[in-house]
DNA sequence: GAAAACAATGACAACGCTGTCATATTATCG
DNA sequence: CGATAATATGACAGCGTTGTCATTGTTTTC
């Protein structure tokens, strides 16, 4: 029923040493004898005991994921994103949804790398972002990868996948622009997240590349939560000159802000024109359906999820594959527009 | 930095065993020398190594989450729910993702319970309502807990958290008729699961109690997501006598029935009354925001986990509190229904 | 108060693998 | 062809726990 190394050390004729060589693909084997082994593992259905290389091991078999967001959507991709990474290479993924506003996140971190060997963890916004988190695991040694929003003064850009928000909100911004609209409300996402800077920074772009001067009255401070977007919503449409259109920093605000329209009987995309920031599944199912840019959280965390693997990896230089493992991980991300049915011509006054 | 049981005993002045001991929480250790292991636990913020637990005990400290559910606000509550109830024990949870349409499913099983010890698992619709995914369960004499859809015939009750959709879609469909409806449109859910049976005869049983007799062209198959909540909905109201409330298998179809209902320029819930079936967060995120029923998800996964453990602990019953562990786990959930604005009394005509 | 019963503790061998190091085999070279 | 250098393989000791079983206290019993 249950297999071990023995088992199919027995069945190749070799000691269980060799056997560990091959299923590690360490040098040092001859073809003849790995195919030998390679044979035994098929027939027998072998699979390693992850507790067993866990405890003999210098490395580990799972990789951590650290997160603190709302959004279902959001935490399901990377998930899967890594998962995707994991599983082709035999590893695990263990999630802790944490509390970016608690001090005991240092705390957690720690009991999670010392209690449950990893082997790298990947971190999400805000986490990602926040200088103590990482400085913690500078401490406790252990290999990270970041997801990041893009930005200028970016330490140690090796441990990250950066998006670039300021790219994407400029292109959103200037689809805008390119629809006539000379008026854009802005509503931020929360301040702990780095993306919230780098959007409106790219919304101010365009507007200053248009010659359009930026109205503070028009850029809100929010969060990145449906109920964010209706207030600020119906802060902008209540303004004595309101936009005709609104950048909502991602879709879930831009869910609130068509919400907060339909309440005020405007009309979408006629009289005003919303555009989100994701392209979760619910951009899709809103009324009208939401203009916004996709960004490929599944694509991200894979390629997260091998940085850290390959990292890790790296340690142990027991690979035959030698050196740059990293080969082929991409490391920067733009989300692209999307338009849908959310913007439209500015309405002629 | 890394502190093992070794320590913790010495500081102790006990064998590791008796440190063991303590931590198992197993009889036969005197209070003083328990109080004292337990100190030096204190003091040195020992945390049991899982790799060495999981590859040296008999039980296990993951428990597997298995799913396939494209909801992603059902998979998150549904992990962390789990994930509360592990923490209060130590245990880990092991993320499963699966395709319940693809055969590999068995494999991935056996993959999982052989290569992964775990403890147990969960089970969510709609692999927790396919047999044979129950028996090869069974075959490799693993513990888990179904969550399913209450119906009367189903076997094997103790392993089971039940949630009754019939009596919630009774409420939901009587709160219609309470408001005038007596043509009362049916979106089902996909044909795998359960519960769109359950809620479908909910359905039944009120238009029965109201006298109204069901007609059948007003019931149209589906599958729980936005699309087919759009497609349904379209026909429904494309009829030549048209519904005046629908009743979406989930939110997600309402969503859909909602969209469907824009396009065709139909006032909710002026001309048309829709409800759902969940209570997801974004049932609260459409406009109108949508009556519908409120299951737990979160507090389900719980109980499900809770329920996982005593099972798997009550094998090695090593345990000092006794017997049933299992009290205070609820085992059957009746949705709540939730009045809000997308249901309202049925138009004059 | 000695025998019997029981409770508390510890020594030591697993668990299934990897790491280290010694050994056996094969290739290389003068 | 013998010596030397690689290369391939295996023996064996951990990794940090738990499980088994033997040993040492501590009660109880008559």
């Amino acid at each position: 029923m249950k297999v071990t190394i023995n088992d199919v050390a027995a069945r190749a004729g070799v000691s269980i040493k060799t056997v560990s060589r091959v299923i590690n693909n360490e040098p040092s084997v001859r073809p003849a004898t790995r195919k030998k082994v390679q044979e035994a593992v098929e027939a027998l259905h072998y699979q390693p005991n992850l507790a067993a290389r866990n405890l003999a091991g210098s490395r580990a078999y799972t990789i951590g994921l650290i997160y603190d967001n709302p959004n279902a959507y959001y935490v399901i991709n990377m998930q899967n994103g890594i998962l995707d990474a994991c599983k082709a290479r035999g590893y695990e993924l263990l999630i802790h949804p944490s509390n970016s506003k608690s001090e005991s996140v240092h705390q957690e971190l720690e009991d999670l790398v010392l209690h449950s060997k990893v082997a790298g963890l990947v971190l999400t916004p805000p986490f990602s972002e926040t200088k103590s988190v990482i400085d913690t695991l500078k401490r406790l040694n252990v290999d990270y990868v970041r997801i990041v929003s893009k930005t200028a003064d970016l330490e140690d850009v090796e441990d990250c996948i950066q998006v670039d928000d300021t790219a994407a909100a400029f292109d959103l911004t200037q689809h805008l622009l390119q629809l006539g609209h000379k008026r854009i409300g802005f509503l931020c996402g929360g301040e702990e997240h780095v993306s919230t800077y780098g959007r409106r920074e790219g919304y101010r772009q365009a507007l200053e590349q248009a010659g359009i001067p930026v109205e503070e009255d028009l850029v809100l401070k929010g969060e990145y939560s449906f109920d964010s977007g209706v207030q600020g919503a119906k802060k902008l449409l209540s303004l004595d000159k309101p936009p005709t259109a609104i950048f909502a920093s991602n879709d879930e605000m831009a869910a609130g802000a068509l919400f907060a329209a339909r309440l005020m009987n405007i009309d979408i995309p006629g009289q005003l024109s919303i555009v989100g920031f994701e392209d979760s599944p619910f951009s899709r199912q809103t009324w009208p359906k939401l203009t916004t840019a996709h960004q490929p959280n599944n694509e991200i965390a894979k390629c997260a999820a091998a940085l850290v693997l390959s990292k890790a990896r790296g340690h142990t230089a027991t690979e035959s594959g030698s050196a740059s493992k990293e080969a082929g991980i991409k490391r920067e991300f733009i989300p692209e527009l999307v338009v849908r049915d959310s913007s439209g011509p500015a309405p002629t006054e």
